[in-house]
DNA sequence: AATGAATGAGCATTCATTCAT
DNA sequence: CATGAATGAATGCTCATTCAT
């Protein structure tokens, strides 16, 4: 009897992050396009037949990656929100480490961007946003609740203002990522920050 | 003499327009990686071979297709903010126009976000970018230094904000592509005005 | 009822003249693999449609050019030889006029070369071995036959003897169509004429 | 460390000789032109992309093609020359060694002649005519060298003198790689070899 | 006589994937 | 675990050829 599924070994997981970082790269420096399972595994040193034997198919490697992406961006941004005690310096540490998070990741992004071009048919579109966007505008809209409940925000619908705080943020973002110099992100990060809390403080 | 370029004939230019937009429905369904020369030609009736004749490779069929999406936007918004009078109302006209664009031609920036993934190195994604957002940036820069002339608006820095404004835009309508369902398209583009125009104004 | 075959008209042979000129420019060039039927008309400023009118197809263009290569070096040839008046100057004259024509259109060989490779099957080989040798060798061994016949020559078959005379002026010619600074073409010339006007004299 | 080059295992090796040697069969049988990746692979029962696999795109084969000929033949000659003790003798056993290894592998040449035709710069003719000439040419100024130096030859000019030895070999072999029948190959290499061997020596 | 739109077969090349070792 | 040989489908692109105008 072969056991369905065997609890991955030390190793096994250390080669998929390996891979999986590796690809991140190798995205961010050639585009999704470029990036083949033989130049990933050239960047590493193994084969890419390796690759194949970690990952069932491509599809799989993409979507590992970017959840290790979007996991890291997350911890790291509900670290920074849970430190605050208030709601309004929850918004904004929220937003300020969005920016920090993704200012100190680039190559992340920029992978990023290149494999929303990954996801052929509307599904899988569709599920790609929600894993992306759900967690974040999930977590906004807990942040506007505290707020409101806590009497401290009014004035506004929650589900709403979360999808504009995170679409200003990954707009933005964006203009950054394509060209780093065409948005001075620090200034961007206290003018948002500044502009939304004052929006939905009472 | 030879002249170096002739006028493209009629049936020419009919033909570029007929494949660009048939280019950019079969992008916006099933993604760019998946739209090939034969999967745009045998939505058209024609063969591939015709589409190779048209256009001077894919490179160029894309681009085309990127400044066709870019120039209509463009040209609608235009006309949008040039009706109005005063600098506050231009700069709702302005966000309001996108997001009508937008809300009518899904298709193309489904097709625009697939399209980032076409652009290899970092030199293309840096003259994409300037291609896609420097016209817009500018034309809200020059909405804002209006305001600021005219003693219409106050306190703000018009480049910084340009970004802003523009991410602001960009980063709601990703998500409403990415999945319709998810964004108040109409209510976003009121508040997100709304915001914008109190922030800058006296 | 349709006359079967038109005697040409003037602009017919000039625009066949004229093509085959600029098709053999064009070999010459970048080489046969290179020359596509767009790739001559461009050069001629008229279109590939046009070209595929006055031919019937790539290989009678071919064939043609390759004719029109061999008649004029023969005419050359057959002219210097018949200005001499015994056979031992009239083999000097072969020799030296096959080396004078080359070097004055080294071009056209150049692109003879390269036309060899347009020959798929055996039998087109063989075909085209006959037109571009079988006339060469018939006039030198009219030579030798004079020389014999009049007791100038003696000591050699004139068969083989036409063929080694010819082979040695092919390959140091194409040594020179190669690389022009790979051999000193009038040096060859008069070894070569020296050589075989002793061997075959008395 | 990484080595930058690994040695090629045997199977790899195996499977290069023998794509090779099915290219050059295919080429001498139908051309240049028509001799694609699919055709060679369909001769060997394999796949076009195994091709692909083995080499680094088509000019790498081509390359590789020619470097085998040419090795093989050199390896043949120089055995013959070297076999043999004074310089009159060398020089008759490069001639007939020259001929002998070719009609033993007239597909060899055959395929040789046509791939003249990959060249398309002149840059690269040149390049290829000094890999296909250069070693002959010095072999025989070696070999004539020696003859000057010993007193077996005198009053000619080495360098000159293997172009036109070369070049008669050359265009003889070329004659009877057309047509068999049109040349006397045996014949012609005593007839050759007789004729230079006397205009070196004393 | 000449054009240019259109075809369709063929090309080298890429690549995820499979699998025996 | 890991390799590398092998596959086969797909891709962008070329080009001689056809034909209505």
């Amino acid at each position: 009897m072969i056991p369905p599924k065997e609890k991955p070994t030390f190793i096994e997981e250390a080669r998929r992050k390996q891979i999986i970082d590796a690809a991140l790269q190798t995205i961010a420096e050639q585009g999704y396009t470029q990036t083949s399972f033989a130049e990933i595994a050239k960047g590493l040193g193994i084969t890419k037949g390796l690759i194949a034997y970690h990952f069932d198919g491509k599809h799989d490697l993409i979507t590992s990656a970017i959840h290790t992406i979007l996991n890291r961006q997350g911890a790291y941004i509900k670290e920074q929100v849970e430190a605050q005690e208030d709601a309004g310096n929850k918004l904004q540490a929220y937003i300020q480490a969005s920016f920090e998070y993704i200012a100190q990741n680039r190559a992340h992004f920029v992978a990023l961007v290149d494999l929303w071009g990954s996801f052929t048919s509307p599904e899988e579109k569709i599920a790609f946003s929600q894993t992306a966007y759900d967690p974040c505008r999930a977590h906004l809209q807990k942040i506007f609740r505290i707020g409101l409940e806590q009497g401290e925000f009014a004035g506004f619908e929650p589900q709403g203002m979360s999808a504009l705080v995170q679409g200003s943020i990954d707009g933005v973002m964006l203009q950054w990522v394509f060209d780093p110099q065409a948005v001075d992100l620090p200034q961007a990060s206290r003018e948002l920050s500044q502009m939304f809390v004052r929006r939905v403080k009472k």
